[in-house]
DNA sequence: ACAGCCTGTTCGGAATTTCGTACAATGGCC
DNA sequence: GGCCATTGTACGAAATTCCGAACAGGCTGT
């Protein structure tokens, strides 16, 4: 068997996936020199050139092109077989992958994983945060967790944390103090209120429930935060009204830096789900995952 | 992506297919303790053993058997995609692994060879001989040269080299004076032989034809050789008749120290073949080999 | 039963790969 | 149109992998 330049193959494919050297070293944890060296090594071996690059874009030549898309099925395969070993130890081992969105970074997942990692004491959970993001597979990750039961083909959602979550509204002593409360939402047109912006640019308009009719509105801001923590802390100092997940603000009702404003027109939803592909190979871990919130599940009902 | 111990898995597999470090070693033009090596860091990193190896046997593990199953399709697509690069060259690279019989290495192969290497000058030749083998694929090369029309499915076969050969008899002077010579085979019985043994411990009968009836004949034996040089060398030496392909007999008979026996019952048969699987996937000097041949073909037709 | 050969592994030195930093080049932004 | 952040690459140092020889152990043939 003549030998294959393997890890300089993976080096191609990570690097033509991410389009970048620097992109596909950090995402591996490796040194761009590292790969530039083996794309290298790779060209020189195979005379022929792969990535067409200038130093600001890479890009993949036909030869290329052709690689990838014949050498990713291969890689795929074998990280799944490599996976397959995992059905041979007692407990499963690796690193679990999740995109999830911000509340359920810090109010969901901790509690849960705390059993879960004491469950499986092998398995490693790689938490990325991201609100916005949809293609959650197609991006290196096991799963996601969503809240809208966006039906995907392929895409499998189980309920994961709480099954109902609310927006509640609330705002500062002193900011009551200075322009009073609003008695219905339409009223928030004529208040300052604290916003929240998407990374994708997409400022999030508030929605409410009257008769069973649903409304949004997006009312005059002094504030437009990125994350949420920023804008408590904006509400707290008196700045305007939030609106937002109820866990965040807790602490601060609690305390009485907040109080509740346009209580009952808190509005209830279903808790997330966790989203998986049941096409793809299912490492242990997430399999693991899986069945662990099953057994929560069943055993909370 | 974690990344994929791409190394040590490829050794698992050469170590795992072989069934042994030093010959997987010695196939891939690497030391046995580099692939030790790569196992321990492996099976430490999966914290599974995947080969149980005693110091004089290796046989797979459950999960190693598992593994390697899984892994070999995954390998052999990058290698496939690997070669698919070739068609972006303007002549293909790579090696030529052929298994052929020692007539056709000594006599049929060089003169082809030296016209192929000359027209593809990045095609390395890895040639192995071996009289009897038949499982050709299996065992890595791209294809094998062999004699009998042996319709394995999927299998080709396409002509390569002189389209009749023949076996012919031959003794040397010294012998002939001293015992005469033989006017039918089965006078043959009465004489001494030099037979060859095939590397499978088979000693090959001598086969004859008498008016459209083939009968075999195997006379008694001074001397069983391995090699055909041998044989031939002790032909000359006067220790008996010789029966092989006319090819190995020229030299001698041209200079007189052989002279033919049993002239009129030289064994005419159709010259080899080249065989290679059509279902797996072609690799670029195969497939130029392939090609070469045929335009041979039919320009001497 | 035993000797000898051949196996997989160990260990220190050599070769290769990887890393961090520096640099030239390029494309977006004002 | 020019600036500057950021990209891919070059290069010497550091780490890792690889190699060859020596070693311990078991299988084969007598």
């Amino acid at each position: 068997m003549a030998d294959l330049p393997l890890t300089e193959l993976d080096a191609f494919a990570a690097v033509a996936q991410a389009r970048s050297f620097r992109a596909a070293a950090k995402l591996r944890g490796a040194s761009a020199s590292s790969l530039s060296d083996a794309l290298r090594r790779l060209e020189e071996r195979l005379e022929v050139r792969l990535l067409n690059r200038t130093t600001r874009n890479v890009s993949l030549t036909e030869a290329g092109a052709r690689l990838l898309e014949r050498l990713r099925p291969g890689l795929a395969e074998i990280e799944a077989a490599l996976d397959g070993v995992n059905s041979f130890r007692d407990t499963p081992m690796g690193r679990l992958r999740l995109n999830v969105p911000g509340v359920v970074a810090r109010f969901v997942l901790p509690e849960i994983a705390a059993r879960f990692l004491a469950r499986y004491p092998d398995i490693t959970l790689d938490v990325a945060t991201n609100d916005a993001f949809v293609d959650v597979i197609g991006e290196g990750f096991d799963a996601g967790v969503r809240y809208e039961e966006s039906l995907q083909s392929d895409m499998i959602a189980i309920p994961i944390g709480p099954r109902t979550q609310s927006y509640v509204g609330a705002a500062a002593p002193s900011y009551i103090e200075r322009f009073g409360v609003p008695d219905h939402p339409r009223d928030l047109l004529q208040h300052q209120c604290i916003l929240h912006r998407f990374s994708s640019g997409r400022v999030l308009p508030w929605s409410f429930e009257e008769e069973g009719r649903e409304f949004t509105i997006l009312p005059p801001a002094r504030v437009i935060g990125e994350t949420s923590d920023l804008e408590v802390a904006m509400a707290v100092a008196g700045h305007g009204i939030i609106f937002t997940f109820s866990e965040f603000l807790a602490e601060a009702l609690k305390q009485g830096t907040l109080v509740p404003v346009l209580a009952p027109w808190t509005q209830s939803f279903s808790g997330p789900f966790l989203y998986y592909n049941s096409r793809r190979h299912m490492p242990a871990p997430l399999k693991a995952f899986i069945e662990f919130l099953k057994t929560e599940n069943r055993r909370g009902s």
